[in-house]
RNA sequence: GCGGACAUGGCGAAACUGGUAGACGCAAGGGACUUAAAAUCCCUCGGCUGAAAAGCUGUGCGGGUUCGACUCCCGCUGUCCGCACCA
């Protein structure tokens, strides 16, 4: 009997959820006996709705808990919500609700819309980081990090973004603009807590190599967030006549002491001591400093600013030359906050100290000569040289490499003492900066501590935690609401009773994400951050997944806070993430109308004209201009809503989809024909599956060619699950989908062949095994319609809780196997022999194939490359 | 400027550590079924020659290594990404 019933996959899908619900399935014991797997996927702001972005994020993450909980582990697949942020405040300034009530009614929005996608997410763990139940334990943290010394509160220049009236991390400043606002970021002084990721700059850098389950990508962009340089500080002795008043000395920090006979200035950083001291009789040098800072308020000036100095009057002498003074100049590409603040300049083998050397006419010395110049008139001309060469013109590095000079004039300069101490150090610098965490926003983490004017800074007791914060607070003026709530901040200090302030900044919400990897392992507990036997039996994440944009900011947070957490004996581990995976994003077509204007997919109609896709109005049938693909976005209307897409085909249409085709970390073309391909393939596995559970045997069916049939399905079946296996370990879901349309086209083609005829037991046997392992195998990518197909199949228990498949390898060892015959490379046909034949058996069959003799013409073939079980060559 | 990645049919792509290039899907074209449409099923589908068998050619461009190169090496072009006065 052949079905024509549809899946309703409407109907199925809230079948099957309510039944993995009811038995909680997927409900994870911290005791379970079976090794453990954690499967994390980054986790959402509650920003309203989900987006396809999310889909495919967690479509991924679920295929590999669910293939993990097939294989026998114990799998946690957690899920919670990144609540604190900036778009809570902007909503609740914009609609005069609470930040709470918005974030929690879009959390609420978004978790009925993730448990509709059908994730085997243990929802028991579900955990906000705007949750007092849970900021508590970050403030429990902080205090234990800031005992630690962990944490540092500095006056500082600081990223400021005068729309969101906040301070920025270095690392959420881009392109001189705010990260989230787009706001051009002014320099500002303030007063901050810094968690001094800095003292953990070397160790962050060199356990990246051991990193080996993170892309390459990731790493590389890590390490030169990071920044290492080995260099030489070198200090320099002021000429006593020139010298400001009290000064001897300056410190500058070089990677180039090779160079150091080709320098002819020294520079300063306009916030440089010195700088300051000198400008004190000069108020020339004082006007220009000013200049300076004034340039200095926002970033992206700075980047384009012309290099300009100022000549001090002061002079300095040459470490190896006493009678070789250099001018010291203040000047405005000189970093404060990068090395010593000062530098040599050797204008001949470095493009800035060029540009400000050429702008300045000072000297430029050639001491670098490329290995194809002579060293005797080699000279740089309109351009330094920066490449590799050997010393010249610099008295006994002359001829040496530029590696063995930088060696020998650390040595040197190491014996040589200046007021007491070696001229020359080495020094190893960083770019990474200390990590500003104060915010002057509401909607975050408070910061637990109070300030006294008699105790200085004082930590609120542990026993106060957590601080909350207060629900009275109004959004109608900037800057941040705590500062101005008539009550709040008002305290007694918990040391000497008198009235104290508490701290009304909060913290970046990145701290939120940093540690909720960890919260997961046992979210219950309520003395302690962490239960250490649980975070130590789950942590690390075996595999983490989520998008590029969080390659520094969020990893390298997280990272550097794991440690911290070992620190100060909150977790065991230094690497939180074993496995990292960067998923692709969503993209999709744009269209705009005859006025220019955006217009989104459901809005338009497309159809075949003469070979061109052609867009138009619906309502109007009005041409629209079918644009770039782009990624999914508000402002170019492209966003199809996931709610429309699993109402309409399903969550299984909607995960198969966002698995197939593209590789996960490439960016996947949503498009209309793409999801009815999915759909289409939905219906027709049901069918397929529906029409091998009907068959039924007949007695005298058996016969040498279903025998025949039987093997080919069973090596179809077997195999597929065994490409399976190796492509879901590898996350190449592109792949795992390939091997499902495999499988299932030649169970149609079987079936196809036997309509109308009768069959055996075996053959309904094979057929059947053949069934139920292509159900395992879409199982962790289509959960639902796996469970109905395995229903079908008459079984009582869920796919959801059975066993992977167990693969027979050796029926894909053949006996005879067919090999291609090459000549000169090219293939020229094929040859079939035992498959453990000697390579003289082969060479034998080969030379006997007609092609090969009429290529060989008569003649003897210069030589034959036999490569066993794969190819021949016959090279003539 | 520095660093990195990528480049394969009309499209998304596959090809394990060098060994039959284009699996699988989408689109397109043709056909079957139908009063018709949808759905479904069958066939074709890199280019050129050919009725066919088959042959030649083909993985951005130019070279090289090799019996053999999408894969390795050198040079170029293009696209994308990260960092960007870091001394």
């Amino acid at each position: 009997m052949m079905r024509n019933e549809r899946y309703n996959a409407r109907e199925a899908e809230r079948k099957w959820q309510k039944t993995w619900d009811d038995r909680e399935l997927f409900r994870t014991k911290n005791n379970d006996p079976r090794p453990k797997y954690y499967v994390l996927e980054m986790f959402p702001y509650p920003s309203g709705r989900i987006h396809m972005g999310h889909v495919r994020n967690y479509a991924m993450g679920d295929v590999v808990a669910r293939y993990k909980r097939a294989r026998g582990f114990n799998v946690l697949h957690p899920m919670g919500w990144d609540a604190f942020g900036m778009p809570a405040e902007n909503a609740a300034m914009a609609n005069k609700t609470h930040p709470a009530t918005w974030t929690y009614a879009n959390i609420a929005t978004m978790r009925d819309q993730l448990k509709s996608m059908g994730l085997s997410l243990d929802w028991h763990r579900e955990i906000a980081t705007c949750d007092p139940s849970y900021y508590k334990h970050q403030q429990r943290m902080f205090l234990d990090f800031l005992k630690a010394g962990l944490i540092d509160r500095k006056t500082a220049k600081v990223n400021w973004d005068p729309v969101d009236q906040t301070v920025l991390a270095n690392e959420q400043v881009i392109d001189g603009r705010g990260w989230r606002s787009g706001a051009l970021v002014e320099q500002r002084e303030l007063t901050q807590w810094f968690f001094k990721i800095s003292d953990y700059a070397q160790d962050l850098d060199d356990a990246l190599d051991r990193l080996e389950r993170w892309p390459e990508k990731v790493r590389l962009m890590q390490k030169n967030w990071i920044g290492r340089s080995e260099g030489l500080s070198v200090r320099f002795a002021l000429d006593a006549e020139t010298a400001p008043k009290g000064e001897s000395e300056i410190e500058i920090y070089t990677t180039r002491p090779d160079t150091l006979f080709g320098a002819s200035f020294v520079a300063l950083a306009p916030e440089h001591p010195l700088s300051k001291k000198a400008s004190e009789n000069n108020p020339a040098l004082q006007a220009f400093i000013d200049e300076c800072r004034k340039i200095g308020t926002a970033q992206e000036l700075i980047d384009k600013a012309e290099k300009k100095g100022f000549d001090t009057g002061i002079r300095v002498t040459h470490p190896f030359d006493p009678n070789w003074t250099l001018p010291v100049y203040v000047a405005n590409f000189i970093l404060m906050d990068y090395g010593t603040g000062a530098i040599f300049g050797c204008p001949a083998h470095d493009q800035r100290d060029f540009d400000f050397a050429t702008a300045y006419h000072l000297p430029i010395k050639t001491v670098v000569c490329p290995s194809d110049q002579d060293p005797k008139t080699y000279a740089v001309g309109d351009a330094p040289y920066v490449d590799d060469g050997k010393i010249i013109n610099s008295l006994f590095l002359d001829g040496m490499t530029i590696t063995a000079a930088k060696e020998e004039v650390a040595k040197r300069l190491e014996e040589v003492s200046l007021n007491g101490k070696p001229v020359g150090t080495r020094k190893v610098n960083f770019r990474l900066r200390d990590w500003g965490i104060s915010r002057q926003r509401y909607w975050g983490c408070p910061i637990p501590v109070i300030h006294c004017e008699v105790c200085g800074t004082v930590p609120v007791p542990i026993k106060n935690l957590p601080v909350k914060l207060p629900d009275d607070v109004t959004f109608d003026v900037p800057g941040n609401p705590l500062d101005r709530h008539a009550t709040w901040k008002h305290v007694d200090c918990p040391q000497c009773g008198k009235k104290a302030r508490r701290e009304t900044d909060t913290m970046d919400t990145f701290v939120d994400s940093s540690w909720y990897f960890a919260r997961f392992t046992d979210p219950w507990i309520e003395d302690q951050p962490t239960d250490r036997s649980a975070i130590d039996g789950w942590l690390p994440v075996n595999q983490y997944i989520g998008g590029i944009e969080h390659a520094i900011l969020h990893l390298l947070y997280s990272r550097f806070f794991t440690r911290g957490m070992k620190k100060t004996g909150h977790a065991g581990i230094d690497e939180p993430f074993d496995g990292l995976f960067t998923q692709g994003m969503v993209v999709h077509e744009t269209y705009r109308d005859a006025a220019g204007q955006w217009v989104s997919p459901a809005e338009i109609e497309i159809a075949m004209d003469g070979g061109d896709r052609k867009a138009k109005l619906l309502s109007s049938g009005a041409p629209v201009e079918i644009g770039s693909i782009e990624k999914m976005s508000k402002s170019k209307r492209n966003t199809i809503d996931p709610d429309d897409i699993i109402g309409t085909y399903g969550a299984d249409t909607a995960r198969w989809f966002m698995l197939s085709d593209s590789p996960p970390e490439r960016d996947v073309i949503w498009t209309e024909d793409g999801v009815q391909g999915a759909s289409r393939f939905v219906q027709r596995l049901w069918r397929l599956v529906s029409d091998v559970a009907d068959q039924t045997p007949s007695d005298n069916a058996h016969d040498a060619a279903a025998e025949d049939a039987v093997l080919t399905i069973r090596k179809a079946a077997h195999r597929a699950v065994i490409r399976v296996e190796d492509d879901v370990e590898r996350l190449r879901f592109n792949r795992c989908v390939a091997h499902a349309y495999e499988l299932a086209n030649a169970l149609q083609a079987e079936l196809a062949v036997k309509k109308d005829k009768n069959v055996s037991g075996e053959w309904i046997a094979a057929m059947r095994e053949a069934a139920e392992f292509l159900i395992a195998i879409i199982a962790p990518m289509m959960p639902h319609l796996a469970e109905e197909c395995w229903a079908e199949l008459g079984h009582q228990n869920l796919i959801a809780e059975t066993p992977w498949p167990k693969a027979d390898r050796s029926l894909m060892v053949e006996s005879d196997i067919t090999i291609p015959v090459q000549v000169n490379g090219k293939k020229r046909g094929e040859v079939t022999v035992a498959r453990d034949a000697d390579n003289a058996t082969v060479e034998a069959a080969v030379l006997a194939l007609e092609t090969i003799k009429t290529a060989l013409d008569g003649k003897p073939p210069r030589k034959i490359i036999v490569v066993p079980q794969r190819i021949v060559n016959v090279v003539v």
